[in-house]
DNA sequence: CGGTATTCCTATCGGGATAGTAGGAATATA
DNA sequence: TATATTCCTACTATCCCGATAGGAATACCG
């Protein structure tokens, strides 16, 4: 349960390669060769890590990826984000309600500590603390 | 991102049904209606449940199902393990690995704090604390 | 300019899980 | 016996995820 997708295991992993890369910056074919992982899916996670500011790209020849700030400044929580969408265990976790009960539902509060539990995790570790661990 | 089932929701909404409940025990179908929830769908849940030992239950008419322990008793923990397994958010959480690194991979032991603070927040509430919130 | 390497865009597909449904067998009460 | 309920098994429909395909845009390099 709580399985992460793999989208975000491999948008980690990806990143973690480009963090402890030696050399300036990486081809998606190179990652995903390193990492095992499908280079055409690679590719579509790239992109929506460089969407989201986490990486910068240059095309053509000797083109490739980096990362657009140093790990340090990765929070762990804006990679996920980045990938899934904020932590939301259950609809009501916002305004609304998601169930019969309203606004004074019991569980929500429960799950709303979850999220805060997750979040405080997620943000507690940056792509440095990952790398370094 | 991280949702929770709706199976897991229904099986807690269903718990606290019956902790807060004055009657002696309830019946599936009389859960469902006070909950807005799917009859014959709650009926597994609630079988899952008793599986687990969560719930006791008695056939027939003047049946139904009650809790098998006080609400203090049932650590949240235990009823999201319950419907759902382990919390595992990837393959490599307890002995194997699932990418290439082996043993010294990176993102595993940032995956293993993530289940370390998820675990820690449900073993730190009990089903009381949830109908007391 | 031509060739090549690469990112980038869009569309599609198959499998598996989730959510829900259906029907009825077993069992207890009255 | 009639009725209320849990319990069991199977089925379906839908959605999401992971992956694939093909090619357009762009940059370097001689
Ligand atoms: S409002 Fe979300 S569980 Fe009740
Ligand atoms: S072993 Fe699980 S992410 Fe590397």
């Amino acid at each position: 349960m709580f399985s992460v997708p793999t989208r975000t295991q491999y948008g980690i992993r990806a990143l973690v390669h480009l963090a402890t890369s030696e050399a300036r910056s990486s081809t998606s074919a190179e990652i995903a060769k390193a990492q095992a992982i499908s280079p055409k899916y690679l590719e579509g996670i790239l992109g929506q890590l460089k969407t989201s500011g986490l990486v910068l790209s240059e095309r053509g020849a000797h083109g490739g990826y980096r990362l657009a700030r140093e790990p340090e400044s990765i929070p762990m929580r804006e990679i996920v984000e980045a990938l899934e969408g904020e932590i939301r265990p259950v609809g009501c976790v916002d305004d609304s309600d998601c169930c019969e009960q309203g606004v004074d539902c019991l569980p929500r509060r429960f799950w709303i500590g979850l999220k805060q539990a997750i979040d405080g995790y997620l943000d507690s570790k940056t792509l440095r603390d990952v790398i370094e661990a």
